[in-house]
RNA sequence: UGGGGCGUGGCCAAGCGGCAAGGCGCGGGACUUUGGAUCCCGUAUUCGGGGGUUCGAAUCCUCCCGCCCCAACCA
């Protein structure tokens, strides 16, 4: 697997983790794992802790598991177990033999809680949710004791197994922990540990009607995989507490959970909830538009695992919540797409210029490079002819300072091609618009040679008469603000150009052949991927992935 | 007013009693047939604040302030 070339830096969870395997407290093992409720997409967010437990276990030899956390049958489905696995897949980690499911443990689970019961540690519960809330208490006041909480083990065995049974309805009883209705955690105060959901689950079916809470299943999921690390989020920094309370009564093997910040973004929204109403509102066309955070958008858009991995080391791992700017996760991408991307010429919103001093009917093949950074990847050859298409950009009739590009009477070269010389314009009469641009060519500047002039810009052009037509989509920031969670009606502060679908775009032709999924650097532009749901070799697709840095930009911005 | 966490430059983040790494961003310069890339240089006398311990503290003690999480039969 690809490595970053940053060296590792220390984290708090590497040091843990190296210490234990030091003084041997789990036996040198490392076993960790990544386990994802089936209920939606994995984000950006996701990749850090994916990458942690994949890349923790990897660092000390150890394994890390997949395992969906799928108790809850009305939230989950097929769809979200196939789509997380490839996407884990796609981020480059392998769980090679160790695949699971807590169904899987379902049975165990229910024999633990028996076992729980036996031992007055458990009872059955009458209250109705509303009731349980009442008897929970608040923040500093405890909580009440229910009335059920004194039955008799054979009681609570009995109702526990109609439980089962279906003989009850859901929402009537519950199976809970006997633990402290006085705890200033109330993560504590005898927690649920089942509830009645007559619900089809995906991989069970309707083979059970009860369903173990989160809080019941995740613990002795991981103690019977034998995970020796259990990294998590801040969050359930208080859940460990109720964990260890679990594994201490069953006498089972006890993971050490560590807990992290999870990963919030500049400029976007992380959380399932929000992602799933952009996605059923039809504020964006899909879990993998290419405006959203998750891998599969991060996909479609053109970012690399390879970007996002970099991208994942060089955040760090902290406790301290943070909000990291999405200029950092664009900068991976860059770096990592300017060394293995082939450049190519696209105009994206293009004006015709006319070569006076050209041979009609004449066409050359200048050669061009494919990429700087990298010289096995070869030269190819462009056409070149007296019409051409250039930026729209490119041209200025009346230059602003500092302006090296195209204007009246300046000289310009047209990369690995000729220097031109604007001679003049053709405007539309009745909008005097700028409808071509007139210029002539000097033939010994062939290959753009500046022979000692000094020509400082060069723009990039395609062949008018060889040029492909393709549809460019230039995606921006999702949001327009940076911490969308934080305004009134985060849906109100959504990028209006988060899209800008750009048609008749005129590229070279060598992109003729380009596949899905393909990634370019359209020079002086940005890098672009071939859009794998809508490009065809009849209908070119592309999706602007990131743009470059662009000083001309920040100089016209500031100088104005 | 309960419990659990966290506070180091604009944003991440090292630091673990010996005198503030690194990255992103930003500013400046060099170079340049991508105003790209690359390369230099600059960017916290200070670590939420006050006391204290110590020859010496971001690192130890203490008080205070601020922020986050917890009252789903969600995960």
């Amino acid at each position: 697997m690809t490595q970053a070339a940053v060296p590792k830096a220390p984290n708090f969870i590497r040091q843990l983790v190296a210490e234990d395997t030091r003084t041997g407290r789990f036996g040198h093992r490392v076993v960790t794992r990544f386990p994802p409720e089936p209920n939606g997409y994995l984000h950006i967010g996701h990749a850090k802790a994916i990458c942690l437990d994949f890349g923790i276990a990897q660092e000390f030899g150890g394994r890390c598991h997949l395992r969906f956390d799928d108790t809850n049958p009305t939230k989950e489905s097929q769809e979200y177990v196939d789509s997380i696995k490839g996407d884990v897949r796609w981020l480059g980690f392998d769980w090679g033999e160790h695949l699971y499911y807590a169904s899987d443990y379902f049975e165990q689970l229910y024999t633990w809680a028996v076992q729980l019961i036996n031992g007055g540690q458990a009872y059955v519960d009458d209250l109705t949710p509303e009731q349980l809330r009442e008897y929970r208490g608040t923040l500093t006041e405890p909580g009440r004791e229910s009335p059920c909480r004194t039955r008799s083990i054979e009681e609570n065995l009995d109702l526990f197994g109609r439980m089962r049974a279906g003989e009850f309805d859901e929402g009537t009883r519950t199976l809970r922990a006997k633990i402290d209705m006085a705890s200033g955690n109330l993560n504590l105060r005898d927690p649920v540990m089942y509830r009645i959901r007559k619900a089809t689950h995906h991989r069970t079916g309707d083979t059970w009607c009860i369903y173990p809470t989160y809080d019941w299943a995740h613990g002795q999921s991981d103690s019977i995989e034998g995970v020796t690390h259990s990294l998590c989020t801040l969050e359930y920094e208080d859940h460990r507490p109720l964990y260890d309370w679990f594994l201490d009564q069953l006498g089972i093997h006890h993971p050490q959970q560590i807990e992290f910040a999870r990963l919030s973004l500049s400029h976007t929204v992380m959380s399932k909830r929000k992602l799933l109403e952009l996605v059923e509102g039809g504020l964006v066309s899909g879990w993998d538009d290419p405006r959203m955070p998750t891998l599969a958008g991060l996909r479609r858009r053109g970012y690399t695992p390879e970007a996002i991995r970099d991208f994942a080391e060089r955040i760090g791992v902290a406790k301290a919540d943070n909000l990291v700017d999405i200029a950092h996760l664009e900068h991976c991408l860059r770096e990592d797409l300017n060394r293995r991307t082939p450049r190519v010429m696209a105009v994206l919103r293009p004006l015709k210029l006319v070569i006076e001093n050209y041979r009609e009917g004449q066409v050359e093949e200048v050669e061009a490079v494919n990429n700087p950074e990298d010289p096995a990847m070869g030269t190819r050859r462009v056409p070149f002819s007296r019409v051409l298409w250039i930026e729209q950009d490119d041209f200025r009739e009346t230059p602003p300072p500092k302006y090296f590009r195209l204007s009246p009477d300046a000289e310009v070269r047209l990369r690995y091609a000729y220097i031109v010389k604007c001679t003049g314009v053709v405007k539309d009469p009745r909008t005097g618009e700028v409808t071509e641009v007139r210029c002539s060519y000097d033939p010994t500047s062939r290959g753009g040679d500046a022979q000692g002039r000094k020509v400082k810009g060069t723009i990039h052009w395609v062949s008018a008469p060889h040029a492909l037509e393709a549809e460019v989509r230039l995606y921006d920031h999702l949001f327009s603000v940076p911490k969308p969670d934080e305004a009134e009606d985060w849906t109100s502060v959504l990028n209006p150009h988060s899209l800008t679908v750009l048609t008749g775009c005129r590229l070279e032709p060598s992109l003729k052949a380009a596949t899905p999924g393909s990634r370019y650097q359209f020079e002086r532009q940005g890098y672009f991927s071939v859009d794998s749901v809508d490009s065809s070799p009849s209908r070119l697709v592309f999706s602007r992935a990131v743009g470059l840095r662009d000083t001309w930009a920040k100089i016209e911005k500031g100088g104005r």
